[in-house]
Order: structure tokens, then sequence, then C-alpha cells
DNA sequence: CTAATCCTTCCCATAGTGGGAAGGTCAAGC
DNA sequence: GCTTGACCTTCCCACTATGGGAAGGATTAG
């Protein structure tokens, strides 16, 4: 099957599946006239991946995943490992963004909303302390 | 003074605040030596732009804010406009990771976690129907 | 005067994803 | 058989925001 019927069994896009292909995440075979060539296990494996993503795993981490999903005599212990620490990565992030929207929402309480022009939001932002909180991490 | 001692004043490394400037966030007058030059309003808009981005603010949304405070005369209906949105965007965001959540931790109570092999994680990142929830935004 | 520290610009890398160009291939219709 | 459109290929570029580092000039402390 060609990459575009994979594509759309998959939900993974041409695009990602070449790109998936390029940093060695999945193979892929050639016909002899240079198009790419799937099978039925190839889209399952894409649609590994996309469900992964979807659950918010990094590629390195989908790549940990699959290499555990090939391997059909590994302890069980080491998949469930991995997803609770994906599990703890995003309840941290969920903390930091709770505090933010916190923050966010005093000043914003504290704001008339109106015609008039001044505004607490503003203030603080120009004097707060910035602490250092909720630096970004890539993945959503 | 110079960009070193803007950076530690306002938090904002000497790199970024270059790149602020490149982008049109922020301007900078020059020394006869070609050094930037830096007084204390500066600073200010520097740790103005450092508070907003710790808050989760992007590059685009805090030029929008950096306009509104410059502009002493807005109502302060714009300002609180531009604060709820990004808590709503906040929460909306933190809603796809509860529920993401959720789906893990579920998957993860099945699973043994012990030295056999069998595991409902991986049997469901397989064939699951990957909703397409949580696509990722960039920003935190 | 020299050495260290600062400044400048320029290029590269990151993590994923999409857009699009230039060109080869294949299948359907005439 | 030939044209047309839908595919496929590779290659380069863009985005967000940040850091690393090189090459070279300026300043400052000793």
């Amino acid at each position: 099957m060609n990459i575009g019927n994979a594509a759309d069994r998959s939900g993974v896009s041409a695009k990602m599946i070449r790109y998936y292909e390029e940093i060695g995440l999945i193979t892929a075979s050639r016909r002899a006239n240079g198009y790419r060539d799937y099978d039925a296990n190839d889209v399952s494996v894409l649609q590994f991946i996309r469900r992964t993503r979807d659950l918010g795993f990094s590629l390195d981490e989908v790549s940990n995943l699959l290499a555990l999903w090939r391997d059909r005599k590994r302890p069980s212990r080491q998949v469930k490992k991995l997803a609770s620490q994906h599990i703890e990565d995003l309840e941290r992030r969920m903390r930091e963004m709770r505090a933010v929207v916190r923050t966010l929402k005093t000043l914003a309480d504290h704001c008339h909303g109106d015609e008039r022009s001044d505004c607490p939001i503003l203030e603080d932002f120009a004097s707060a302390p910035a602490k250092k909180a909720a630096r970004r991490h890539a993945h959503a």
C-alpha cells in the first residue's frame, strides 16, 4: 500500500510518516519505482504512534514505548513505569498552570474591565517578582 | 547600562534581549562603540516581558500587552479581555491534560506492573480509536 | 601593555508539524 | 498511444522561543 493510503488508515499524515522514518522511529520497504510500501502491520505501528502522541508522549517516549511493544517478553513493570512518569509529568505541569490561572484570576478580579484606564493587571506585570515558575516544556 | 547589566537586573538573558529587539518587541539605543544602551525604563519593560512570559503568555500576546501598557488611556476592558482569554486557554488545556491523565491512570491501574509481560496499556495504545484530543499548542 | 571580560554579529540546534516546489510515476479516459 | 490528474519522490523553508558557540572588536583591571 502507498504512503497516502497508510496515512488515511492510520491518521498520521504522509509528511509525518516520512519524518518518523527519517528519525529512525519506523522503517519502510520500497517498491521498484521507489515508492514506499506499507502493509497492515505497518499501519498498526502508525496507529500506535498516533495514539501515544495523542496522549502527549514525546517522540522520544514513543520510541521507548514502541520498543517495549515490540519486545513481547519485557516485564509489564517497565511499561507501567513509563506511563506513571508521564502521568506525573502531566500533573506537575497542570499544577504549574493552575498556579498561573489563580494569579491571573486574582488580577482580573481586581480589574474593572470597563472604560476606565487604571488596571491592576498591567501594574502587577510591571512590578511583580517574577517567580520563575511554569517554564515551558515543548510538548503540550 | 550595558546589555549584561540589563540582563542581570531584569532576569532576561542578553541573548533574549537581542532577540526581542530583532523581532521588534523592544528597541535599544546604541552608544558610539556600537554597544546597546539601556536605562531604568528599559529594564522595567524587560521585567514586564519576563513576568508575562512566566505567566505563559506567548510573545505575540506579550506584544499586545506591552502595547496596552504603553497606551495609558486605553480602557481596562481590553486588558481584562486578554487576561481572560489566556485564562480560558489555560483551562482548556488543563481539561485536555486531565482527560489524558484519567485515561492513562485507568490503563496503569489495570497493568500488573510486575515481571509478567501482558500489559493492557500497550494493548490499548495499539488498538484504541485515537480521539484526536490534546493537540499540542507550542507554549506550555 | 596584557589579559580577562565584555560586547558585537552570525550560524546552528532543539521538537514537531506543515507548506510548497521541482520532478518522476501511474492509471484512466480518449 | 497520449494526455491529464492524482499520486509519489526529495529538498528546502517556516513556525515558537531559547540556548550554544565562534570570530572578532572594545573596554577595563592590574
